[in-house]
DNA sequence: GTCTATAATTTGATAGAC
DNA sequence: GTCTATCAAATTATAGAC
């Protein structure tokens, strides 16, 4: 129950992180193949073509995300707690290992992408909105924000944050991600206080 | 003066379209051949290796782009006009033709372009970061914002519309762009309002 | 400036032995 | 499951004629 990874799943771990750092584009069979000690034949017997590998990645990567973030409303944590989990998840990614988030670079790729794995990428946005949102809707208990502005709110957190990667990544500078992570909150953007509003207490 | 396109602005013409559509490892010096009527060997006249391309379509873009926005110290619009073109840049780039920003697109595949190209990449958010700094530090007139303040905040409108056109393509829908726009306006992100400040007038 | 021709390499993918 | 061998196509790039 310890060692679960078998060949796929060494060869998905590789892909993950071809992709994220050179995109579908940038990296081969043989790449992957290299990495994992065998021939790229061997690769096409696990993912018989490329947009099979493609997919698989991004699937299992969108999955993981969202099953690190949690339920979004039974969870006992405080919505502003869930945010701080959210904005950290994007930090890590690229402060570990300088890697951008995979939907992202897929999104920017995107129309050069076969049609399955652009659905894929489309998948991951859609799914990070709708979590999001639920977490900025229990934010606003007495329910005063309209639903658009909550969309548009959540549009902000999760554009910004993926804006932040790229950024980051050509200043060559990945405490950029954190800045952002900060000025994100000081326009009261991860916190309850509604723009124009004051609060009484914590 | 009116026809100043010679083949070499042709061939940048298509090439920024390409890159800014598929990514720099999108794109082959035939696909650019086939569309200028001319074969891959003229191309390579023009621009020697793909590289060459990548760093003229990057600078030419940058120049261009930052022509655009105007000088943000000695110009006679007022800074939250400057603010509003600089979102109508990206937001026009977007839903005219549905493509990114060229650096937005370089930055994200960036481990696996020629450091060259990668170079551009950097001083394009270098620049974009400097230019909205002094348009945000002309719009705190009274000087009481930090400068660290100053550049979180120019970091997340950065970001956030790199981001933005990233969300938009994925989500495979042009007005998320408008839509975080119009988030960053309501986090007064691109006024002069400071947070937690009142104003008088305009 | 553009062409033909071609080289050298890489790529995604398959067939079939072990 | 992995290998060798091989393929057809594509890619970046060069040489040299027109």
């Amino acid at each position: 129950m310890a060692t679960v990874s078998h060949k796929a799943d060494e060869i998905l771990d590789i892909a993950e992180q071809l992709v994220r750092s050179q995109g579908y584009n940038g990296f081969s069979f043989r790449d992957i193949a290299t990495r994992a000690g065998i021939k790229s034949a061997s690769v096409h017997y696990h993912f018989p073509a490329k947009a099979d590998l493609g997919v698989a990645v991004a699937r299992r990567y969108t999955d993981r995300f969202l099953a690190g973030l949690g339920d979004a409303e039974a969870s006992g944590a405080h919505p502003e707690d869930l945010l701080a989990r959210y904005v950290a998840a994007f930090r890590y990614a690229l402060t570990r290992d300088g890697q951008m988030c995979l939907c992202g670079v897929l999104g920017a790729e995107i129309t050069a992408l076969p049609p399955e794995v652009a659905r894929e990428a489309k998948r991951f946005s859609k799914l990070n909105l709708a979590w999001l949102e639920r977490v900025l809707s229990r934010l606003d208990k007495q329910g005063t924000a309209d639903p658009a502005s909550l969309r548009r709110r959540a549009l902000v957190i999760l554009s910004a944050l993926e804006g932040a990667m790229i950024v980051a990544r050509s200043l060559g500078d990945p405490t950029a991600v954190e800045r952002i992570a900060e000025g994100l909150s000081e326009a009261h953007l991860l916190s309850s206080r509604p723009i124009g509003r004051k609060r009484k207490s914590t």
